[in-house]
DNA sequence: ATGCATGAGTG
DNA sequence: ACTCATGCATA
């Protein structure tokens, strides 16, 4: 208790220093961020990369049909993703072009008037956006074709097509097209159902024996357009509802599509193998920010979760952290209050 | 499960 | 310089 009342007595001192316009408001405000344990150790290596990715096409799409006013589409990612037809080239890579009516699609979905079917997976003639790919020239080489494109044909039945409900195939002017679904219902699921989808997915891939990082891994072998693999974090925060709204409702369709895999492959007694990862020496080290620092950050961040870069070194001097280190946690402190779990609490 | 970090996209 | 999706490292 007494710690407790030293605590804020300290938090307001040192806020009042920085902020001192704000001060008045410091007593009517909650700290609301977790206080875990934390080891002082202020070296940090401003180490390396690590691979970082741009959000999927399929996110994008969903982002930008489920609020158009923030993902306005600029010619910079149009051509990347409001596009509906991809092409392979030689060594078959996608390759995008550019489709006016999906821009247009997009937009009608962005309209809370629409209305669409209330049920999924839905087959595909109900569909309203569709990722399209198309192996035009390179339809001889199987190797080079979407969806059917298998490192070894040991996979083949695992990955059939049969079995994925998002997936279509036909042939069109002698060329083959692989079609993936984007049901708009899932543009704008209520939470509830997205926390109950959520659940369900995770007993499921209990009971399927798989772990998240798995899961995540064996995405890839989906071939969904735009989709690679997905870390374990990820996984993990999809269960547990710790991801924003937008992104809970992009990553769906993709685990539903998993699920889907994984069950028929379960049924068929099937088994695979996947392997590691890189095992470079180069590894991060995570900065680790000590208790009485994150208090004051949380007391400054609570009078003001934006401060100017100015503040920011200002602050970042007092705590004798790095200025990038501060900013960096103010961004993620921002990201963190905006998570599923606390807007859902707020918005019911 | 979660803290700190990166990087693409955006204004 | 920020937001947002996502990842590595570690509790």
């Amino acid at each position: 208790m007494h710690r407790a009342i030293l605590g804020f007595l300290f938090n307001a001192w040192a806020t009042t220093e920085i902020f001192e316009q704000d001060f008045q408001n410091l007593t009517s405000r909650k700290m609301m961020m977790d206080n875990k344990l934390a080891f002082s150790n202020s070296l940090t290596s401003q180490s390396p990369f690590s691979g970082r990715y741009s959000p999927t096409n399929l996110y994008r799409v969903a982002a930008a049909a489920a609020d158009s006013r923030r993902y306005m589409p600029t010619a910079s990612w149009k051509s990347n993703c409001f596009v509906d037809n991809f092409k392979f080239d030689p060594n078959g890579n996608f390759f995008p072009t550019i489709d006016d009516s999906f821009l247009a699609r997009a937009e009608a979905l962005a309209k809370p008037e629409s209305f669409y079917p209330s049920h999924f997976p839905s087959t595909f003639s109900n569909q309203v956006a569709v990722a399209r790919f198309e192996s035009s020239n390179v339809v001889d080489h199987p190797n080079h074709v979407g969806l059917s494109m298998t490192s070894s044909s040991s996979s083949q039945d695992q990955l059939s097509p049969h079995h994925n409900p998002f997936y279509n195939h036909s042939v069109m002017n002698g060329m083959s097209v692989h079609q993936i679904a984007m049901h708009p219902h899932d543009l704008d699921i209520d939470p509830r159902e997205l926390e109950g989808f959520a659940e369900r997915f995770k007993q499921k891939r209990i009971k399927l024996g798989v772990t998240q990082a798995d899961v995540g891994q064996q995405l890839s072998r989906l071939k969904m357009p735009g989709i690679g693999s997905l870390s374990q974090s990820t996984i993990c925060r999809f269960e547990s509802l710790t991801l924003s709204h937008n992104n809970m409702v992009a990553l769906k369709p993709v685990l539903h599509a998993w699920l889907e895999f994984a069950e028929a492959e379960a049924r068929s007694k099937k088994k695979e193998e996947l392997n590691g990862h890189n095992n470079n020496d180069k590894k991060r080290k995570r900065t680790s920010i000590a208790a009485q620092e994150k208090r004051l950050l949380e007391g400054f961040f609570s009078v003001q979760p934006r401060p100017s870069g100015e503040k920011i070194a200002q602050i970042a001097e007092k705590l004798d952290l790095k200025k990038n280190v501060v900013r960096v946690w103010f961004c993620n402190q921002r990201q963190k209050q905006k998570r599923m779990k606390f807007s859902a609490i707020q918005s019911d």
